[in-house]
DNA sequence: GAGAGACTACTCGGATACAGTCTGTCCGAGTAAATCCGG
DNA sequence: CCGGATTTACTCGGACAGACTGTATCCGAGTAGTCTCTC
């Protein structure tokens, strides 16, 4: 059970968005190329943040994607679960109810203990990606970045955008 | 990403194998039995959970598995992860590295931040499931389970172990 | 110089492979119980 | 009747296919800005 690769790239691509100025636009082909990733596939997982509502896209040359909150009023759940999907990592086929010794028409009245169990694991994972903001990694990653590096990369990223 | 259905099989199975007493045996046929699942297939569940070293095994006529430790030290977390491997889910490609604004031969001092968060949440749902043991999900299931459906089913399990 | 039409660059979506994992099945190796045979 | 060797029945464990999802690529449709051509 692991995450899509997807998920990872759409978090860097968030974090490059989150330093955008207002109203520019980065398209695909720059976050790929900024990232190393295969163009087109990266676009699905764009696409994924745009159907969820997380970025705004506009067509057209110099065209792309902007963020369409906020920093800090996006959360990592946010885009995991724009790539990801939301629904729990645990299902259950309630396979109690192929037991044998159980009278018939017998009727379960709440979820089983083992699934409340691993659903109450999913949520303190859900909860705890619900807490960080996209903000919170954007300060993360401008402390631990060289200096040159975070500055050449925006201004890289300030010539693709239009 | 979702867990795969050995996982919810691994935990009816473990808690049936927790009411079996001392030194008896129940096989994969009657646990699949008792289950309404594909014997052969329930078996690889099995083996994963001998292979990690929480159940044991006997061959021959009634034979079969029993737990090869206490209820109360058996987790959630060690069962889970016998069927489910332990590595993180969450995987680092570092991508970082791929940023063309880098510096030749650039190395990264610690991990990315993005990899940093997302194993701290995938830290928080293990050890959620850390805490539990299987020794309390055999208490809630005793408690849920109707007191008639609950004798029967290990009066049909006695019967069937060897 | 201004406006209309053609052109270009980009996004978006669908169609199409390829690979790896999950699901499911089969058969062989090995063992414990049961049986058989000799004493 | 008893004990040991043999047979048997049953188990686990690994090897072997099919289905599904994740990964990756390609191409066409639609759009907005840009360019060109005409008046």
């Amino acid at each position: 059970m692991v995450l899509k690769s997807q998920v990872e790239w759409a978090l860097h691509c968030c974090a490059i968005l989150a330093g955008l100025p207002e109203g520019r636009y980065l398209s695909t082909k720059a976050l790929a190329e900024l990232h190393g990733l295969p163009k087109e596939y990266l676009s699905k997982a764009l696409q994924s943040l745009s159907q969820a509502g997380l970025v705004h896209s506009t067509l057209g040359p110099s065209g792309g994607y902007r963020l369409a909150k906020q920093p800090e009023e996006l959360t990592f759940l946010d885009i995991v679960e724009a790539v990801e999907g939301t629904s729990r990592t645990f299902v259950c086929a309630n396979i109690r109810a192929n037991n044998p010794c159980r009278p018939k028409g017998h009727c379960d009245s709440s979820p089983c203990a083992i699934a409340r169990i691993m659903w109450e694991a999913d949520e303190v994972w859900r909860q705890k990606l619900r807490d960080v903001a996209l903000s919170d990694l954007v300060k993360r990653l401008s402390r631990e970045t060289p200096r040159a590096l975070w500055k050449d990369t925006f201004e890289w990223v300030l010539n693709r955008a239009g």
